[in-house]
DNA sequence: TGTAAAATGTTGCAAATGCAACATATATTT
DNA sequence: AAATATATGTTGCATTTGCAACATTTTACA
């Protein structure tokens, strides 16, 4: 994953984030970390840990919206989720950095000469949220729950280099990202081993084709 | 939409082009630009005109991936969609700007002053472009037909600021947008106006809720 | 360690959806 | 204006999926 900070010097990074001024909040697991969110014009980075963006329908159903792992980012400068019933859950302790856009195109930044290599890397990071974002698309179009699942375990699997791969969910938390029926997605599991697609070992997949 | 060019005096925009060594060309109604897209590492603004990125799936469905408007950009820097099967479609004569992305970061262009209005400009471009995704997302999270009629007819009716809103899309496209069948779409949508939520007449659709 | 809570697995059944095969309407082209 | 292509509307039927209600297993924690 791609980092904010990529070639800058520990010194001007140092002198960047005073600039930025930002704000650094260390949350324990499974915290709601909404209330902090709830404003605009901001980005969030996930410095460790993980958080789930997590969408209450009103059906009752939850939908995992996005996983943001380490070098993530989130906020409404660049994604305005605009629904009321967004949550954003710490998965283990984790570590967030807030940086306000308008600190971001403030004019004493900008006389920096290492302001550009941290634009450029903001640019390349927002290349890859869009580019989760389209994997995420790509799935979800996809019409049958049989086709859901290998759509996202191919994804899984080209990632890791490897057939053999570990689900980052819960299979709760799997048909939540998939959007579709837990005991459904559990037979069409099923079926898919029956029929020697694949083999599942916990949290371990692994594809036989 | 916003504008990769906004606050940018006419004089060095021009400057901008030549150093970005943009390539801009015209297409006709109906043309797949597939092969000029086939490539990594640039992107392509719509000037004018109306693009779309379908997905042709292996079941014969296509899926419409996204509608590319005035000032809309796409390409590989920022969201390579890995699929094999992915075509570009003009939908009406269409004038695109391809920018490749070595170009963005090239040492020269970087001693402009102008480089930084033009960078954040990029970034809000971005930012929006991840907003269309999200509320794409979100369409494509609700599980049933009606469900996904009613969010996008909700997101079209906030961007109109108006109950009353003309789709976009034929009804063909409008089912391969959310990625249902389009019989089944046709029959829901005959529900939602029995039941007295919607008004349609030819791509005109009034919201009575 | 024991107990409660959470996750996983299973199944019958009803409802929603996709599919196919049409009819009709509208748009485009010659 | 006729002919063709494209878009829209309809319906029966098979399949898939969601839902509910469980049993069983695993995990968390008091």
């Amino acid at each position: 994953m791609q980092d904010l900070f990529e070639n800058i010097s520990s010194k001007n990074k140092e002198k960047l984030l005073k600039l930025l001024k930002v704000n650094t909040v260390l949350y324990t697991k499974n915290v709601n970390i909404l209330s902090n969110v709830n404003r605009d014009n901001f980005i969030g980075i996930v410095d460790e840990g993980c958080l789930q963006i997590v969408f209450n329908d009103y059906n009752g159903n939850s939908v995992i919206i996005e996983e943001l792992n380490e070098n993530e980012i989130f906020g409404n400068l660049i994604s305005s989720i605009n629904s009321d019933d967004i949550s954003c859950i710490t998965k283990s302790n984790t570590k967030i950095t807030y940086i306000d856009y308008d600190d971001i195109i403030n004019a004493d930044i900008v006389k920096n000469d290492f302001y550009i290599i941290f634009m450029q890397n903001l640019l390349k990071i927002l290349g890859s949220q869009l580019n989760s974002k389209n994997e995420r698309i790509e799935i979800l179009t996809k019409r049958s729950i049989r086709d859901k699942l290998l759509e996202y375990f191919k994804i899984l699997s080209q990632k890791k280099g490897s057939k053999i791969f570990t689900l980052p969910f819960t299979f709760i938390e799997l048909a939540n990202y998939l959007c579709v029926d837990r005991s459904a997605m559990t037979r069409e599991l099923k079926y898919l081993k029956n029929e020697g697609f694949i083999k599942i070992d916990g949290k371990r997949v692994s594809l036989l084709y």
